[in-house]
DNA sequence: GCAGGTGATGGGACAAAGTCCCATCGCCTA
DNA sequence: TAGGCGATGGGACTTTGTCCCATCACCTGC
């Protein structure tokens, strides 16, 4: 493996990945990962703010579907409607073929408390993403928070669902289904 | 500093939060910790499991506190009221003499990402803790989840409020005040 | 074809976090 | 007074993460 292979980004990603489902996150080490990928420790940290973070990418993805959908939702969408229509657009990020990845992702994220503290500092920025857009559609503070916390737990939940063996269906359906469960939960809480 | 002073831990505690307000999370060394509480770098780490654990003692205090006050609720109460005992029942954490330690505590761990990261972990063991005990009093999983989200993104509102400069209302209050705020936003959904 | 610029990489020194282990110390009890 | 016990000191060690400089491939203008 020569010294100007290109991706070198996607090289660590996938080279961390393996190595974590093999062995688990705490026993493979940095340099192990870099060298996986032929290349050396101190170009890992050019691509990655720290261990964690190589598991991570594409968050900004989600961010800007999540606004994207909302600001398209129609004019006369309700809050939980426009949250619907962000998690319909966030589908682009996850097609079929991307199954086994999130599967084994999600695997090793929640084996590890460490990573399932990024994941929830994660969480908490694209929530936020999901608040400013809907603020910008004109939905009051409180209520945009409350919508946006439903947003998220509807999707973890549907994405949870979306890699469960044999599961065929589009993540748009089970966001669906996840939200619509959620929405009728609210009339209970008294 | 004598080796065998008592309060070992507290010592620690006191000490962190003191360097980190003074010169900031990052800037201060656990040497430097255990140096100003007279210990040594391995006596920290044998009463925290890291760095930031420092600043998250009393974690399990929260969790018993919901629980009874899920658990004492009236027998008719309504899931969100039910959430409102809990929020009421934690009182008994923030005395009026906690107002100035709090407030040093939360502007030390809001400046910091890892630190915010681990507040995020803590708070979902504790809406976990909050999901069982409202189960426990047959509440069904989709709404126990939601009562537990609502009742959690209450608290850390009505604490921001009760540290607030010259605020002198107890904590129940603004907890109440916080958790109707959201009831009432929960019919806008939508 | 050659000189120089540019951006990514290699590699090593370094500080701090965190682990491990054993010696040491003060207290308590037989 | 001897010995046990739990907490601490302290140092060696691994790993994470930072910093800096040399090196390398490629591209551009001459």
């Amino acid at each position: 493996m020569s010294r100007w292979e290109p991706n070198a980004r996607e090289r660590l990603q996938q080279a961390a990945l393996d190595l974590f489902v093999e062995r688990g996150y705490e026993s493979t080490a940095v340099a192990e990962i870099a060298e996986r990928a032929g290349l050396a420790k101190s170009t890992f940290f050019r691509h990655f703010r720290d261990k964690r973070e190589v598991l991570f990418g594409g968050g900004e993805l989600l961010g800007e579907l999540f606004t994207t959908g909302v600001a398209q939702a129609p004019g006369d969408a309700t809050p939980l409607a426009m949250v619907g229509a962000a998690l319909e657009a966030v589908q682009a990020a996850f097609p079929a073929e991307r199954r086994d990845w999130v599967r084994q992702r999600t695997a090793v994220v929640q084996a590890n408390d460490e990573l399932r503290e990024r994941e929830l500092l994660k969480a908490a920025s694209l929530v936020e993403v999901l608040v400013r857009a809907l603020r910008e559609r004109g939905v009051a503070e409180p209520v945009a928070r409350l919508a946006a916390a439903l947003g998220y737990q509807a999707f973890p939940a549907a994405l949870a669902r979306w890699t469960e063996p044999g599961e065929r269906r589009e993540f748009a359906e089970l966001a669906r289904q996840e939200l619509a469960r959620l929405h009728a939960a609210v009339a209970k809480l008294g």
